[in-house]
DNA sequence: CTGAAAGCGCTTACAG
DNA sequence: CTGAAAGCGCTTACAG
């Protein structure tokens, strides 16, 4: 039914080996033959059968995204990058969760990684946050000889990685807090343990410090990312007394600004007028909330891409180890100058 | 390095044939023999090449998710759900999107999808919409013989599909906007030409129709799914003079439903004490908004699931052409008694 | 510049 | 109940 190589080489009056040289582009082919055989193969619609190039070869052309309770949002971006890259090199995207919610032991973090990986023949693996962490994960990857790129992770190491500088994100952002007068500024941190955690909150109290300002205690709160955290913290802060009530809020991400923001306009402060905030990766809910929220804009998509693109290039070309990427500031209307008498 | 087929043979004494039956539970083998084949492939930790069964048996126990421009979070469930059920059958997912977005004819569909399929050898086929309804793309399946499910299609013809009763939603929300005593109530249409829009709308009118009442031709509104439009169609409506104004808005999705709200708060109206409000989707956001937004939640994980399994599921036990399933109205906060002034 | 042979690790008839 | 042979469609040495 579908034209095989065989085929190809039979019309075309030459060996199966030279129509395998033209379709890998391999030297050592007359040009009229060249020619004469992808002609052939494209009259017959041919295309070669992965799974006898992978018998061959011990090549799957298979890349696994592996992630395990991610932020939709996030995945997603990570995702598209990964799978447009995967597409150019003719390499195609397998999805697999790994589903460890629950405290697991290292062991049984590497027995998970391990059956899903020996079923599964891949040439590459892109590993997301917590995962990328994960001795016991990265562990199981190097016994099976299996290549691996980690997405922001929080030790960078010696093993290939892509991501971002959350520290000097989060300082920037709080630089451009201060800029606007602000001099009481809230912070609300992430989950505890997650990587992005500890460098946003760095980030912030670099920023403070630099300008000779002294970290007060009772304005940093904890939050784990969730919305309705984010509320809750908010409320502990934004009911201080008016003299220590901060006049903006640093969340570490969206959804968290997002309770902010609500949590404000339930107490009768306008945003930003009376009270400035900004959150952290730029999801669609930014755009939506109002007033639009200033935030961080990360490169989810290219970390997806570069990941995937690290994985298939020849080693030969790879790049170096690590992969920084840009982030960007976006300025939108839930920050303003502060009001003189604050 | 990797133990083979051969290798857990000769270790059994016994032919590789044997060991591939009690691989692939295949009847023929004695109980002892069965259970020591067992036992040698677990402690040389073997599995089965996947490229050389592929190989073999022309199949390659991989699903393909083929959708163009969705709403990520509607993929996003889609994709879990069918990843989960490859995972109990040895399957796996490769998600591939297919970006239609321009107004392509038919015949540029069935080329993108042809070139998609002939490089990756997958035994069957999820289509979201709107790509499940293009005439183009279901011949290519078919003339590539490859098995396909449809999500959520418009058209429900003679070929596979799980699917939901938009219609049937919409007219149970409607009729319990109309429980709570509202008559006037302001319907924002989705995009135009998705197989939702119509849906949704039919159940619509057909409940306002069922109490006697008149279909209002300036209540219904034509949004396009977007925050946006939603923003700018509940400013017609709640522009209406107060006589006119609905009492309550229907929207044909989460997002609009949200401008909705937005739009009220902006023109100090108080939802749902001023104006009921409800969506359909039941996105995160819905349980975000405040007030928390009454919706229609969609089976999105149980319709990817669903799909997957009627793909690898051997022909003999197919259920039937068409799943029909559950949906739930989740009551929240958005929806009040009309007052009696009103 | 070109090709014949062997082999990748499985399964499908077929034989016993 | 069990096995030896052939073959799936490619590529990798090797020869010429």
């Amino acid at each position: 039914m579908k034209a095989t190589i065989t085929d190809v080489a039979k019309k075309a009056g030459v060996s199966m080996k030279t129509v395998s040289r033209v379709l890998n582009n391999e030297p050592n082919v007359a040009d009229k033959t060249r020619a004469r055989v992808k002609a052939i193969a494209a009259e017959l619609r041919y295309s070669p059968n992965l799974a006898a190039r992978g018998l061959a070869t011990s090549k799957s052309y298979l890349i696994a995204l592996i992630y395990d309770n991610p932020s939709i949002n996030y995945i997603s971006h990570i995702q598209r990058g990964a799978i447009d890259a995967c597409r150019e090199a003719g390499y195609h995207l397998v999805v697999e969760p790994l589903y460890l919610e629950k405290a697991k032991s290292r062991d049984e973090k590497a027995d998970a990684m391990r059956s899903v990986l020996e079923r599964l023949p891949v040439d590459g693996v892109i590993l997301t946050p917590p995962l990328c962490d994960s001795e016991g994960i990265l562990q199981t990857l190097a016994e099976l000889r299996i290549d691996c790129v980690r997405v922001a992770p929080a030790n960078r190491g010696q093993q290939p990685f892509v991501g971002m500088d959350d520290d000097t994100a989060a300082y920037q952002m709080t630089q451009y807090l201060l800029g606007q007068g602000h001099q009481r500024i809230g912070f609300i941190k992430g989950h505890i343990g997650h990587a992005a955690t500890d460098m946003r909150f760095d980030g912030y109290c670099r920023a403070i410090e630099s300008v000779g300002l002294n970290l007060t205690p009772e304005l940093v709160v904890n939050g784990d990312f969730s919305f309705e955290s984010g509320a809750e913290q908010a409320k502990i802060l934004l009911n201080l007394p008016v003299e220590k009530r901060p006049t903006a809020i640093f969340a570490s991400n969206d959804d968290m600004a997002a309770a902010v923001i609500s949590v404000a306009s339930q107490m009768g402060l306008a945003v930003p007028a009376d009270l400035s905030v900004c959150g952290f990766d730029d999801t669609p809910l930014a755009r939506i909330l109002s007033p639009a929220l200033t935030t961080v804009r990360q490169p989810i998509y290219k970390m997806g891409y570069n990941a995937a693109q690290q994985l298939i290039m020849p080693a030969g070309s790879k790049a170096e180890i690590g992969q920084i990427l840009d982030f960007e500031i976006k300025l939108r209307d839930s920050v303003a100058l502060l009001k003189k008498n604050m």
